[in-house]
Order: C-alpha cells, then structure tokens, then sequence
DNA sequence: CGGAAGTTGACAACGGTTCCCATCTGGAAT
DNA sequence: ATTCCAGATGGGAACCGTTGTCAACTTCCG
C-alpha cells in the first residue's frame, strides 16, 4: 500500500470510449452527459463506469473538475500544471488561466492570519467574445 | 414586478429562529445542521422552511452560500460588501478576506480574452494557528 | 490455454434539496 | 378587538446526482 505508482489499471474498451469523450470535448463535461453521448454510439459504456473512470482520472490528475452552479461534478482534459478556468457563462467555452499575481495574493493572505498547508480555488465567469 | 423593495416577507417565529441560529454562528452551516439544532430547543422548524428562509437570506445578499467538498450548501451571516474567505479546513474557523489584488487580476484576465459581464469566485482553504 | 485479479453494468440505496398541498397565522383593514 | 386572506408552514413524497452491490465478464500473466 501507498505504493508510490498505483497502477493506471488495465486498458479497456469503455476507458478508452471515455478518454475519446473527454479529449473531443474542450468544454467541462457532466458524466451523464457523456453516458448519454457514448449511450448513442457503438461504444456505449454504463453509468458506473463512466464515474467511476472519471473519478479515476480526476485523482490521477488527468482532468480538472468542477462544480456546476446546478451542483453536479463536471470533468475537463486540462494541462498538468496548476492553472484556473476563465469560463463563459452562456456556451460554456473554457479558458485556461494562470499566473503568479493570484498565487503570491491567496499565500499572503493566508499567511498574514497564520494558516498554513493552504490550498485556493478560482473560477472566473463571463460572457466570452463569441457570445 | 421588478419592484426595487421585492418586500422581506413576514416576520415570523420560525425566520427569526433560523436568523438567530446563523447569527449565533460564526462559521458556515448547513441547512440540515440549522435544522437540528433548532429542534431540539423550543423553536423547533420545519426542514422545509429552513431551506426556504435560507435561500431567501441568500438571495436578499444576507448571507453568503458556499459548497462544502461533500456537495451541501452552507451559509454564514457576513459582511455585506464584496469579499472572499479563508476557511480552516479542520475546524472551520472563518476569516472574511478582501483586497483589490485579486479583484484586478481577474477583471485584467477577463479583459484580455475578451469576456464580459465577470464575476467570479475565490476560496482560500488551510488550517488556522489553533490547530 | 487456464485462471486469478481486475473490471463492468443493471439496479438498489443514499443524501441533499425541492415540490406539493392541506393547514395555519401575521397583520392590515375595519 | 375581530375579521379575513395572502403569505407562510411542515410533513412527506418526489427528484436527481452520485455511490454501493455483486454476479457475470474480460484482461493478461504464466
Ligand atoms: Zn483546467
Ligand atoms: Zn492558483
Ligand atoms: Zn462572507
Ligand atoms: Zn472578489
């Protein structure tokens, strides 16, 4: 246990439809949403495993999740690097966004009233360009 | 309609209840938490009632809502000028944070992509001196 | 080829929230 | 103070995203 490489697990058909899905997408996708879009195709996968596989991915790093306002998870294929979400509120186009300025602010912050182990989250929403 | 006093309603023993308890706290709590505590004492109030009051309060812009990571909602009574929070993720201690740092960088990051209409949302998470 | 370990999916269960509607009540009008 | 009704209440059902269950299936190592 807490082996340092936990094993990406065995490559399956239904893995592989999902990764497919997410990597088409470039907006943040619900994981019913991608079981109704798989559901349609030859490559139908169950409920379960969408979330399941999914979940897998958001703890392996591979995706960014989410919140929707309406409360459900929903998934992104996003760079590795810690970065934010410039979000249009209206077609859901996705940005991704980072720099030093709101780090160096949410450390400061947290350190001038003494926390520490700190972590942040930042969403930023509008109505983008196209819109 | 879009009347500029919507009107707060009645007063009523179970709003003031509900207004008490948030008031009493210092740290968000759920609906469900609130719930609990009232009806064990004489003020006992319906579940539904207090997800009513609630939403309203949230609405009225009297108390801020968050998700907590488990997906509920919380609220806490706060100031009612625009600011973010640093929550202690072990005991939940909440400190109200606010600074035009942030606030520039997002509206700069939204400008320069070409969004519009911006808000966003800014949570600082770490553990507090007293644990 | 086995065959054990890992994976799948239909369905049940769960938990927070919202909806419904018969009943009750605050407070304005008299 | 009494009347009266729009507004408010609350118990329970419905809703919905998510997680758990477990027998059947698949991957892949030997
Ligand atoms: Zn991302
Ligand atoms: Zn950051
Ligand atoms: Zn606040
Ligand atoms: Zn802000």
């Amino acid at each position: 246990m807490t082996s340092t490489e936990p094993g990406t697990g065995r490559t399956t058909r239904q893995r592989r439809a999902v990764t497919a899905a997410l990597a088409a997408a470039d907006d943040f996708r619900s994981a019913q949403e991608i079981h109704d879009q798989l559901r349609t195709g030859p490559d139908s996968v169950g409920l379960s495993t969408v979330y399941r596989t999914l979940q897998a991915m958001a703890d392996a790093g591979e995706v960014d999740v989410l919140r929707s306002e309406a409360g459900e998870s929903v998934y992104r294929r996003c760079s590795t690097s810690h970065h934010h979400h410039l979000v249009c509120r209206s077609c859901g186009a996705t940005v991704e966004v980072a720099g030093p300025t709101v780090e160096r602010w949410t450390s400061a912050v947290a350190a001038e009233h003494g926390y520490t182990d700190v972590s942040h989250t930042v969403e930023i929403f509008g109505t983008c360009p196209d819109c």
